[in-house]
DNA sequence: CTTTAATTGTTTACACAGTTAACAATGCCA
DNA sequence: TGGCATTGTTAACTGTGTAAACAATTAAAG
């Protein structure tokens, strides 16, 4: 016999906040990502880098002559989806796709001039984005937030 | 003038793990969410509850009576999208859509008892994930993660 | 060598999660 | 009563990503 609640027992029961949901670390992480991607975007505005462009971009700028492969590798994404966000890349000038001597399969990737500068550029608005999300939380939890989260994305690598 | 690597170079390079991106919460959440997720869906295996499901169905099992626009709100959904994720939990008869006197715009959402056993053993099944998951974690630090979580995902709430 | 296997980038088809916009039915309130 | 808000729903669309197949090329095995 299942005992309904008004809409009023309702909310105080929710409002309180924590029930089974909160106790679950994938829970807590799917919001948080929820959450910081939405800022993101929003910090970033309409013709600002998406998430995996800008993390695409990241990696040729600081490996460069990097083979699509690797990069989606890295990435932890498939080659055939990595196609499009180097596509967008390179529409936007801001990769180019580069023969191999040596090995004529592959093309490595490399930025552009316009490209590393975008990218420092997009790289501060990130890093400020971050700062204003993270402002309640002390540094030394902002480091050990990030030291936890690597050591679980770091699982089965 | 930019300097191509080879291909081994390349590999020592981004095999230190740490260039700008290491050091963004948004990328480390992103990435933990991606390894948490694949480990969630192989545990529950072809007919278990999506991740969504799950979350929906122990609300509903905690709050019985709860309406589609309570759960949307809590859940950070819109309306529209929890509509489809209901179907399935009533189409797998865990939940019943329940009319309620008084306003006949709102369906309440009880489980079902077949429901209620369902998430009692899902439940485990995704604890038991999580264990796995999180056995390199102290358990202080697995506390440490979801409060920081927590506090994450109750910006702007 | 020559045949077989593996790798690279790519396209196409698909699946899935989620949003916005519109809508009918109903309730609230002034 | 009349206007406004809310609820559940559908439909069209976007975004992100996968899997399968393919041609070109390289590496490995006999």
């Amino acid at each position: 016999m299942t005992k309904i609640m008004t809409k009023a027992e309702r909310d105080i029961t929710l409002k309180e906040g924590h029930g089974d949901l909160d106790s679950l670390v994938g829970y807590n992480l799917k919001r948080a990502y929820v959450v910081i991607n939405a800022d993101y975007r929003a910090a970033l505005g309409e013709d600002g880098l998406a998430p995996r462009e800008f993390s695409a971009l990241a990696l040729i700028v600081q490996a460069p002559g990097i083979t699509q492969s690797t990069l989606a590798r890295h990435l932890g994404v498939e080659r055939s989806g990595l196609v499009k966000i180097v596509d967008e890349l390179e529409a936007r000038a801001f990769v180019q796709r580069q023969a191999v001597k040596g090995d004529r399969r592959v093309q490595a990737l490399i930025a552009t001039e316009s490209g590393t500068g975008f990218y420092a550029k997009t790289l501060e608005t990130v890093k400020a984005h971050e700062a204003k999300m993270l402002s309640s939380l002390s540094s030394d939890e902002v480091n050990t937030l990030k030291e936890l989260l690597y050591k679980i994305r770091s699982i089965e690598l």
